[in-house]
DNA sequence: CACTATAATGTAATCGGTTTCATCTCTTAC
DNA sequence: GTAAGAGATGAAACCGATTACATTATAGTG
């Protein structure tokens, strides 16, 4: 039941265990009588080269660490998916690096990240992926970026969406600003011109963009931001129903929500319909990330694309390029998309 | 800018490997002066031992396989994540095997399951969980099952929720037929006696055993199981809309559908909306999965759990006992909770 | 003070592959 | 007939750690 290995293979086919290597990977001619004796041996045993050793010496493990703030977000499965999708035919391999688990405390989270970094400098992977985390907030760890600039210099790493004004670590984002940017004139071009702002993380960088989007949308249109129409302070879904029915229970109320994720907008389709307000009959909302439940939804929610899938892909060239030694920019933005469903509706008077 | 190693290390504070190795590992005393001596070089050089060596000689890699046909359906991130929470504990980090892509055929699927065993078994990881996919079926793929058995004779395999009758694989797996049969009765209690099923394969074996528990609450109640509210063909919110409608359309309509998972619930939902049927009033619907959504829509559905934090957690723990050379039990079963929400209601004459 | 147990350290084998270099055989060309 | 080049193979070094075994220094004991 022991492991068997080239040297078994080479022995019982009478020959040095170059000569098997080199069956088994093709890189120098082997006399046709000698491979079909040794790739029989191979099927017999079953044999699988230990890439450990393999990777010991070629300096290369075909492992890639994906380093997440957590799976259980739908936004992250969807460009795992297709990073992996893309770096799969290549034939890597990744490692899931969940940094936060929902039932601890968020002052582990930079230890945790920190952590994976260690683990997968030691496991020799070929590239890291980081998205989200300590990396997306208005403030960045600077611990953190410096320890991932350290972590550059030995291996390829590519940042997904990170806030990382003054550092040389490869990205590739969405602009944040430009989608809340549609977002907005999309509501305003439908005559709307009260429009509340709920949910997000004021310390969060992808909050703060949106809502400078946002601004922009308003100034550009000469319309006024009110700011008993901005509540920010959660992500969820709860929180969510909790900032809609806020602003709607305000004497003033706004005609439309702009919602900084689509947690919280379905957090406001639950508030609409607590408040027995028809959406998008005499309130919009709009959503932004376009996880895969907002066209599920009832009414089906108008959102911001957060391309998902494009920015999968494109991690999966860019650090396929980097690995490779190839040249890259050092950021390559995406241009987001307004999905316009059925939670958006002109005006009524 | 080359890579440090023991050596490096070693040669500097003027000892030998095998002292460096020592202090790495706290595996034999060491003098005090040296120790220190050794660990500021290691500061210094930020010297992170190389893990494929390490794993070469110690035969363990701290790396576990992770099976799963999609990440981008939410049941399989919720598993994952708990187990990954539970398995790093201990100092493993998770490969994740993404079998199906959304864009490929699935008889490639296969192939892509039996090829990540061995990409597995290459990276030497102490242990590999696979979840879904081919051997979820009712007739479970035999040429997989049968080099899954292989495989499990050199590294441990741990199922989940799998169709595998006659093997020693050790699983670990919620009772299906018991939550469908929950379900059902929850529905009957409340006085229905009409109730359609939807969705899921009929050539799944999930579906197979929800319908029978299904079946064995309506024979337990003395109700006649009437074919044409039997629809199955799909697992997608499109489908479960499709579906809704075709049995709502009837001219002898069901009071209440009971749905194989809760995308077919939400499209049902979104059928009854446009059928103008109000829920629970009208109609009540019962899905299965409890995704985190569920507990998100309007309203709120209600739903069986399959336990995906449990389940994540005793894969974990069976999966370490395995690892660790202990006995379990070759199954594990779990027992399903009906999670009751908005969505069902009693029978309104 | 001699003797033994423990601390502290070094030498070299080992894990399982890949790869360089050397050797030998066999064509092919001139 | 011989030199050159390609084909086929083997011996041994190497990747970077761990560890069994050996050796020396130190401390404790009677």
């Amino acid at each position: 039941m022991k492991h068997v290995t080239v040297y078994d293979i080479a022995r019982e086919a009478n020959v040095s265990v170059a000569t098997v290597s080199r069956v088994l990977n093709n890189t120098a001619p082997v006399k046709k009588e000698t491979r079909e004796r040794i790739t029989a041996l191979i099927d017999k045993h079953q044999f699988q080269p230990n890439a450990l050793a393999r990777s010991l010496i070629r300096k290369e493990t075909g492992m890639i660490g994906f380093i997440l703030p957590d799976i259980t977000n739908p936004f992250f499965p969807e460009v795992l998916a297709s990073f992996d999708r893309e770096t799969r035919k290549l034939g890597y391999t990744c490692f899931l690096c969940d940094t936060v688990s929902s039932d601890e405390e968020t002052e582990r989270q930079y230890a945790r990240e920190s952590q994976y970094l260690g683990i997968l400098m030691e496991k020799q992977v070929d590239g890291i992926v980081m998205i989200g985390g300590r990396l997306d907030l208005s403030k960045p760890d600077a611990a953190l970026v410096r320890e991932v600039e350290e972590v550059a210099k030995r291996v390829p790493v590519l940042m997904i969406n990170g806030n990382l004004p003054n550092t040389k670590i490869h990205r590739v984002a969405v602009d944040q600003r430009l989608g809340a940017e549609l977002a907005a004139q999309h509501l305003i071009d439908l005559g709307h011109r009260d429009i509340a702002v709920i949910g997000g993380f004021v310390h969060m960088s992808n909050t703060q963009q949106r809502i400078q989007g946002f601004r922009t949308a308003m100034r550009n249109n000469g319309l006024e931001v009110r700011k008993e129409w901005m509540v920010q302070g959660g992500f969820s879904v709860n929180k969510g129903l909790e900032f809609a029915e806020q602003v709607l229970n305000l004497p003033d109320r706004p005609t439309a929500i702009m919602c900084m994720n689509d947690l919280v907008a379905i957090g406001a389709l639950k508030a609409a319909d607590r408040a027995g307000l028809a959406v998008p009959a005499e309130l919009s909302i709009v959503g932004y990330d376009d996880i895969p439940f907002a066209s599920f939804s009832i009414p089906e929610l108008t959102t911001v694309s957060l391309m998902a899938n494009e920015i999968g892909r494109l991690a999966a060239e860019m650090l396929h390029k980097l690995i490779a030694g190839k040249k890259v920019p050092s950021l390559h933005s995406v241009v987001p998309e307004l999905r316009v469903r059925q939670t958006t509706a002109p005006l009524q008077k």
